[in-house]
RNA sequence: GUGGCCGUAGCUCAGUUGGCUAGAGCGCCGGGUUGUGGUCCCGGAGGUCGGGGGUUCGAAACCCCUCGGUCACCCCA
């Protein structure tokens, strides 16, 4: 099997391949339909930025100091893999200047070099959508909609959505001088990886899963307490909005999230269906800076991202169907060598008028065709035979029941075309 | 980056305290059916036992290194 002198892929990264993708299509089928609806355009932007673009997204996260993939191109310039997905969005947005709103979806692989395992790998595909230039919580609703919808809509059944507010510039530089002050009065003693995490940014400690930590995290300040009045009567309006939906909703004041630039609304939906450790399947949240720090105008904006191998990994979970499209009709060729390219003509016609068709190659015996025909997954095989072929004529069989019969080769796509309707109207 | 577990055919695995040409099921290919699959029967291909080094008369098995997977931590989708 993996034998030392074949290629195989870099650690960390992997293939999807048939029948898997098939899956993979229907996500982002739906959720690039679901997009559109919500009145969001598609934006395609590059793999990698300049490095400082993604320095200013959070030199303090691990994702930017200690997990990007960082190259010097041969014009001498320091280049990263994007790591995630806003930066390269809100570089875009004040490189460019659309008018506002604008709003945009993506789906593009992020590039993180850390220890791989199940739902996290050093290559990830993200679905998203950012929203700049609208200072209103009702799209903050609309945002979080579209994801809670999504995740209906292709059968993810079992997320729960957290939410929480990191609060305006002026309500959180209080709240985190109170948590660092907290933390270093109380957690002396838990060492230099506590008091370090605690003076890069004391929010970061918030989250953290170490049993030691849990008494003091859970008597330091909460988020809520400090939010200024403006914060407060946003996040309530967020909450309304999302339960006059029928969104159910859980606060949660220590969901901080892995980026420094969130500002105010932050959520992330969790699948049951996933490990605890990677259970989070998309998550987002306001971040009104970071425009301005990328040298654009001041400019609010909101989005998420989505992991579409961990959205693939909670639908196997669940035992969710996928709904592959696979071929319907099986063409067998029963003239061998002297039919020329009568069979081959006849798969292109079929294709031509909408079926997925799909025949054997390589001059094989008819036996093993019919057993193609049936690995296939088609429900039909058509025959083109020497006698039939005489007449004008194929042989049409259901795979399934084993009922053959005769059909005039004039009349085969109307005979294919009411055996669907058929099928598809029971 | 730290630690635990794992690595035998395409897949899932067996291989008794180190000892014959390394096996099974499924899958694949061919035949039984001079033009009919899914059942059945027969046959075949496919493995330097992840790779390298060491111990030994002898290693798939024991030791070291390495690559890969997996799980936990860190962190995150």
């Amino acid at each position: 099997m993996s034998r030392d002198d074949v290629f195989r892929a870099p650690k960390g990264v992997h293939d999807v391949l048939p029948p898997e993708s098939g899956r993979w299509v229907e996500i982002v089928a739906c959720f690039a339909e679901r997009a559109a609806r919500y009145g969001y355009g598609l934006a395609i932007t590059p793999m990698f930025e300049h490095v400082e673009v993604f320095h200013r997204v959070g030199e303090h996260t691990d994702v930017v100091a200690k997990e990007m993939y960082e190259l010097t191109d041969k014009g001498g310039r320091r280049l990263a893999l994007r790591p995630e997905g806003t930066a390269s969005v809100v570089r875009a947005y004040v490189e460019h200047r659309p008018t506002p709103p604008w709003k945009v979806w993506y789906v593009a692989p992020n590039f993180r070099y850390e220890r791989a395992q199940k739902g996290r790998y050093r290559q990830h595909w993200q679905l998203g959508v950012e929203a700049l230039g609208v200072d209103d919580p009702d799209i903050d609703v609309e945002v979080i909609a579209l994801l809670s919808g999504f995740y209906r809509d292709i059968g993810l059944s079992d997320v729960r959505l957290l939410l929480n507010s990191m609060g305006d510039a002026e309500s959180r530089a209080p709240f985190v001088a109170a948590l660092r002050d907290h933390f270093l009065r109380h957690g002396d003693a838990f060492g230099e990886d506590f008091v370090a995490r605690v003076e890069a940014n004391p929010m970061r400690v918030l989250d953290a899963k170490v049993e030691a930590w849990q008494d003091v995290i859970g008597s330091a300040p909460q988020l809520p307490e400090f939010l200024s009045p403006d914060a407060t009567a946003k996040f309530e309006r967020v909450q309304a909005g999302l339960s006059d939906l029928g969104i159910d909703v859980e606060l949660d004041p220590r969901l901080v999230r892995g980026f420094d630039y969130y500002t105010g609304t932050t959520f992330e939906f969790q699948s049951a269906a996933l490990d605890a450790a990677q259970n989070a399947v998309g998550g987002g949240g306001r971040y009104d800076r970071l425009a301005e720090e990328f040298g654009g105008p001041p400019t609010p904006g909101i989005g998420f991202g989505s992991g579409i191998e961990r959205i693939v990994l909670a639908l196997d979970a669940l035992g969710a169907p996928s709904a592959a499209a696979g071929i319907e009709v099986f063409v067998v060729d029963g003239l061998g060598p002297d039919g020329g390219t009568t069979v081959g003509g006849l798969v292109e016609a079929l294709r031509a008028d909408g079926f997925a068709v799909d025949r054997a190659f390589g001059g094989r015996s008819v036996k093993a065709q019919w057993k193609a025909a049936d690995r296939s997954g088609a429900a039909v095989a058509v025959m083109v035979g020497r006698d039939e072929l005489d007449r004008d004529a194929v042989a049409v069989k259901d795979l399934a029941s084993g009922e053959q019969e005769e059909v005039s080769r004039t009349a085969l796509v109307a005979w294919l075309t009411a055996r669907r309707e058929r099928v598809s109207g029971r």
